[in-house]
DNA sequence: ATAAATCAGATTGGATCCAATATTCAATAT
DNA sequence: ATATTGAATATTGGATCCAATCTGATTTAT
């Protein structure tokens, strides 16, 4: 006798949650720049002893969210305009590659949450979700590929350059100019799945390379 | 009064410690694919407690090296072709792109550095060798560059693939030709140097970029 | 009064201990 | 003989405690 398959949602252990909580308040802003992470304070927000914490704190430091210095502590990173441009670079370099791989797996069911997100985006009003939406709106794009060490690369890329992002958006008109080339990605995507004719998926898919290469270049 | 600095080497945690021991031991396939990790008999290798030990794991993990499940513990983790191939070909992405940061700020001094470790390379007889010399050339090469993020994700694709490029190395021919393509780089290299010119440097550092990519997907 | 020395919290890194879960293997039932 | 149950062991995740180091205010010497 066999019973039907539960799924038993697994009990995340603390220092995933602490993780978890950590990356989204830094890559969201609510932690500032250089502000140093208190292994005894963020222990007791979580109800937790600071072992897990310190996990958390090394795996965010793996991934470059923070810096620690022995005895010192933990402090968010800190990006020079230097370094932000050579992210955006990676992304430019690494998107367009994955967004190529993805548009040939994209169902119409996706094409339509795609759509969605977009708008969402483009409709919103409230800034500090712009953030949130824009990746939205990115990962849902990204997700019909199977480029899987691509895609959590840009993932960190995009991590790491979440707040700079935010504060582009917020500057006058950045977010109209986004909503647009966002809608001029899609429809270069949802062309290159109507038609079947191979070298026209091809064109297309040139298509919503360019698009999302000049949407990354123009940030 | 002042001490002049002394520069205490200030002793490496012991996290970090186990960290770096247990990436080379991964990268250098002293662990098998889908060996397990056991934190105790780690700990008791390093003189320490778990702590560290689980630290590092999971510091390797978010570097992809090891997979943990809870209450099931870390494996070295297993790369199918398919992800393998995905890999060479993110380094194809990347690398180019290092080489043509890299090849205006190489110095003399760097240039014969690496010859020397293209030699000793090429020279090598040992099979277990020829991964770390391999790496050490690479790693060379790109210093001069100061595309650091870039650098800093090639070094994880590399890591990760590190036992492939080995196995490759050990079939017959494959070091061989690997050492003529490694000539060719640094030929290329140097010859940005020696001129000049803007269009002949800006016509090596292709010709350093192409070499170097055509080394990446022969493999 | 100012600069060096010092002492008391604050904070991190690590060790030891305990609880939760997985695994192994022997005992038992069919 | 094989499958199932259950206890013993192994292994991980986390809590509490201790040592090392840093920070900042206070004291002391000039």
């Amino acid at each position: 006798m066999k019973l039907t398959s539960m799924d038993i949602s697994a009990t995340a252990s603390a220092s995933s949650i602490v993780f978890e909580a950590l990356r989204k308040a830094i890559i969201q802003g609510e932690l500032e720049e250089g502000e140093p992470l208190r292994q005894d304070e963020i222990a007791r927000l979580f109800n937790t002893s600071r072992i897990p914490v310190r996990e958390a704190i090394s795996r965010l430091e793996e991934q470059g969210l923070v810096k620690t210095r022995r005895y010192k502590g933990a402090v968010v990173t800190e990006l020079s305009p230097r370094e932000t441009e050579e992210i955006f670079n990676l992304r430019a370099l690494l998107e367009p590659e994955i967004i190529r791989n993805a548009v040939p797996r994209m169902t119409p069911d996706l094409l339509s949450d795609a759509r969605e997100k977009c708008a969402a985006f483009s409709a919103s009003q409230d800034p500090m979700a712009w953030g949130d939406l824009n990746r939205d709106f990115h990962e849902t794009l990204y997700s019909a590929s199977d480029l899987t060490f691509f895609k959590e690369i840009a993932r960190n890329a995009i991590d790491r350059v979440e707040r700079q992002i935010r504060a582009q958006l917020v500057m006058s008109n950045g977010m109209e100019r986004a909503g647009m080339e966002h809608d001029q990605i899609i429809d270069a995507c949802a062309a290159g799945d109507a038609g079947k004719a191979a070298d026209l998926t091809r064109r297309h898919i040139d298509g919503a390379k360019a698009s999302l290469l000049k949407h990354l270049t123009k940030v």
